[in-house]
DNA sequence: AGGTGTTGTGTACGCTCGTACACATGGGTT
DNA sequence: AACCCATGTGTACGAGCGTACACAACACCT
């Protein structure tokens, strides 16, 4: 990967992306908005990124890599003897609780795969990660689905604005976890 | 409600805006589009509604209202012999493989709640009123529940491109009211 | 040392957008 | 009948957009 110049005007751009969708959401990303943000020329943004659609693809796999070391790194998802229902509501809690914009914009980027069928492989490799983060303590398809509920959970707080309930979450999962021993 | 002149305007051009979402996206929505959509001028749309927001409230209550008519005719839900889980499970089964479109549609703007605090009351609504439906055959908690499981599965397969599995969804809502009785 | 092609930059074009605002129209009130 | 104001329309403005493209800069190869 030949770079010539600046090796990190590329990282540069991605990282500008990222904060420009945090602050004014997809709608507000332009390669203009980008470039200013990133203090580099038009030209370079639409060098780096022919479309939009590129450059959200690079921020969506940027910020599920930054997802998945930040959830790492909590631990406490590998020791078999603690609740596993608790642990993830627990930290959806966290999650949530913390600056919304950092939720907003991981799961802007995440919906927006709806309309963008370039981000869909980006968004699939997300829900097979946390899935794979999840497979020491349970099956796959309980871990898949685990996902699907901590999803549903976190949208209808995002959604509805209805705050976020801990246990009834633990309770939830708990129930999908429940039926997972045969 | 007075109106003069042509007392259907209104509606046509939240039908028209409906429609745009549907083939364009809420990324195509704008006061143009929706005015050449519904074959009335640009300042017909502006003064109706100043702003996209309004045309969004509008457009997204009025889907809302839509599928729970559809879902209160499709019927099936009342009668407590049979598997709500199955139920739930087929229904979300002719719901996605159907026309993508219409799914989309109404997720998109659902979804666009994340960013527009104005959408927030109707998904809201929206969301209580699908539990509603379903509090006929379990408590409220599990009805919660079970519409963040339905749209954490969904929103997997529309995300993610993986193909929908109808065995995997009744199971994983099985357990889910499994829990609930006590 | 000099040519060559990738990398990076600046500028301009044509388009669509929200917004504003002056003006037409016609029902409701007096 | 006269007036008023909510309703509805047409046009124009300035801003921001993606895109294109000519040109500058520099690393690499021979």
């Amino acid at each position: 990967m030949p770079r010539r110049h600046d090796p990190e005007r590329r990282q540069r751009i991605i990282d500008a992306a990222i904060r420009v969708v945090g602050s004014k959401g997809i709608a507000g990303l332009s390669h203009r908005s980008v470039a200013a943000e990133a203090d580099v020329p038009l030209g370079s943004t639409t060098y780096h990124f022919r479309t939009l659609d590129e450059l959200m693809v690079a921020a969506l796999r940027q910020t599920n890599e930054g997802f998945a070391k930040m959830v790492a790194s909590c631990g406490g998802l590998e020791d078999p003897r603690t609740d596993l229902a608790a642990e993830l509501a627990g930290w959806i809690g966290e999650w949530l609780s913390g600056d919304r914009t950092g939720v907003e914009l991981e799961y802007e980027l995440y919906l927006a795969a709806l309309r963008r069928p370039a981000l869909r492989p980006v968004a699939a490799e997300w829900a097979e990660g946390v899935a794979g983060l999840l497979s020491p303590r349970t099956d796959p398809v309980t871990a898949r689905a685990l996902v699907a509920v901590v999803d549903g959970i976190c949208l209808q707080v995002l959604l509805t604005g209805v705050p976020y309930d801990e246990e009834y979450a633990r309770e939830v999962l708990a129930r999908v976890l429940a039926g997972a021993a045969r």
